[in-house]
DNA sequence: CCGGATCCTGGAAGATACTG
DNA sequence: CAGTATCTTCCAGGATCCGG
């Protein structure tokens, strides 16, 4: 895996990709998965999280959803008890982001295949 | 910039986010300007495509281009002239992102101003 | 239990120079 | 013109240890 930001906003070609902006907020590293998995799962502690995102370490899921919880995505409530108890689960303006996944699994599902095909026939052309 | 790369797709949690794949295709890194530019500039030779997509070096370009070449979003056609011609153009696969991308849009459009808010109240509050 | 601090590494991306 | 090859730089992310 890779890292994967994008373009600076106004850099360069500046004629402005209008996407470009929200790439970084939905779509950097780890974001969808995360969000999946609160959507999911609902509210969740740090560790149970953890578990069910999958292969990403807590420092990188605590950076994560940091972010996530700067952009308004996600709620962190901290209970201050012994031993600590956070629990972290999507927002209002999280929830907002369900249209724009269903369209994305539903072009997953439809064209996923065509992009498939394009792979084997590219890879043995290209031998 | 880094680059973005996503979870591996079985890896780890394995309930299987469903977009996850998707977003390799379609949101690697440069991809969605790239699509966007062609999308608006039409049919371009590789020069005028670096050009209008900004930034980007030309070998970052052509890797990209590869990429989406061989997934089936773009098509390439060289013309074995002196000097060579290449041209980039969407294909109908790739045409069938603009749904997905529209939805973007009007997300970015709708909500971004809440996480712009959400920022600042976050970085206000965490000073 | 949550997450910060530190060190380290693989790989992306920039710069430059070079071919068909 | 349209790439490729090589070298270097830079940072996200993994591992580990520590603290509240």
């Amino acid at each position: 895996m890779t890292a994967q930001n994008h373009p600076a906003p106004g850099a360069g070609g500046a004629q402005a990709c209008p996407i470009t902006p929200v790439l970084d907020i939905v779509f950097s590293r780890w974001t969808t998965p995360i969000l999946w998995t609160l959507h999911q799962f609902g509210r969740q502690r740090f560790v149970e999280l953890n578990r069910n995102v999958g292969t990403i370490t807590a420092k990188v899921l605590t950076q994560r959803l940091r972010q996530l919880e700067r952009d308004g995505l996600v709620i962190r409530t901290y209970h201050p008890e012994v031993p600590p108890r956070v629990e972290y689960e999507i927002s209002e303006l999280g929830l907002t982001l369900a249209p724009l996944f269903a369209t994305l699994t539903t072009w997953s599902t439809t064209h996923l295949p065509e992009v498939e095909r394009a792979r084997t026939t590219f890879d043995t052309t290209h031998a």
